[in-house]
DNA sequence: GTTGAGCGTT
């Protein structure tokens, strides 16, 4: 089938972008939100009775209005309270700008492939934005690859978009995340609470891509986890604490499967395996967490 | 079969 494009744009005046369809017309929220991180739909205006309709979302696949996408420019839908979340932080953040708070950060690039250079790092992650650094971590004895490494960018716009998606590099799919000691200063003035959720009763035939593109719906998600082997659980974070805590507790149906949503329990919290290089060692870290409202951060969680 | 990999010699 020749390859088919939709044209989406934020707003209906906004220039618009080409989005892919799948071999069968649909399209997948994930090729969406890829561009749009933070979509959770689409919507159009008829062009009959120019209202907005919405485009039919089932388990993260879009569906064409009457089969056929048309020439249409579709627009994209941020769940609500990111909306509302994102007037509340304005707010907050228009300083944090101003002062240049949105400063970038390195990256940890996580399932590196064993013979990935840093020259191949660099290669790959230009086509994203401009980049000021790369690293492979190496046996400091061998040499050989430790399978991660880092990078950072010049512009926030371009970390928030690597973040935001997989990443196929040299033949494997990697992750592109905060590093764990730079999570807990993202957030300096946000209480903690956890943004990830358990999903226990899932089947084995579940992927990651599609726990991503069904919890799309509800808001932002960040990571996804399924443990291997098989144990019939996974984890899904949102960028949202409010998202995550709001389906707690809630049977859903994924794949025609019930699946039941928990807080996602602590992975280990001792806070010197967190944290074991803190500046004033860890005893002025332990002291610190006891004295704070903060939580761990929901990627340690 | 309901609680998870891996995190940086500076």
């Amino acid at each position: 089938m020749s390859e088919l494009y939709i044209r989406v744009a934020e707003d209906e005046n906004e220039e618009p972008m080409e989005i892919p369809s799948e071999d069968d017309g649909t399209i997948l929220l994930s090729s969406v939100a890829a561009q749009f991180p933070g979509a959770c739909g689409l919507r159009y205006r008829n062009p009959e009775s120019q209202c907005m309709r919405g485009v039919r979302l089932v388990e993260g696949v879009l569906h064409a209005p009457e089969n056929d996408w048309g020439s249409l420019v579709y627009v994209v839908n941020y769940p609500k309270d990111n909306k509302r979340k994102m007037e509340e932080i304005d707010a907050a953040s228009a300083v944090k700008v101003k002062r240049g708070f949105q400063k970038t950060s390195d990256l940890i690039v996580l399932g590196l492939p064993w013979k990935t250079t840093e020259q191949d790092l660099k290669d790959y992650f230009t086509t994203f934005g401009e980049v000021i650094m790369v690293q492979v971590k190496r046996d400091v004895k061998t040499g050989n690859s430790k399978g991660f490494g880092f990078v950072r960018f010049t512009e926030y716009e371009t970390q928030t978009k690597v973040i935001a998606q997989r990443h196929m590099i040299d033949g494997r799919w990697c992750d592109c995340k905060l590093p764990n000691s730079k999570v807990f200063w993202a957030f300096p003035d946000e209480p903690m609470r956890s943004r990830k959720i358990f999903v226990g009763r899932c089947t084995e035939d579940m992927t990651t891509d599609e726990l991503r593109q069904y919890f799309m719906q509800y808001g932002e998600v960040t990571d996804v986890f399924i443990p291997k082997p098989f144990r019939a659980f996974a984890f899904v974070t949102f960028a949202d604490d409010q998202v995550a805590q709001a389906l707690c507790g809630e049977d859903l149906i994924i794949k025609g499967i019930s699946v039941h949503i928990s807080n996602a329990e602590p992975k280990h919290n001792n806070i010197h395996q967190l944290f074991p290089n803190f500046p004033g060692g860890s005893a002025s870290l332990a002291a610190m967490f006891d004295r704070s409202q903060y939580q761990f951060p929901s990627s340690h969680v």
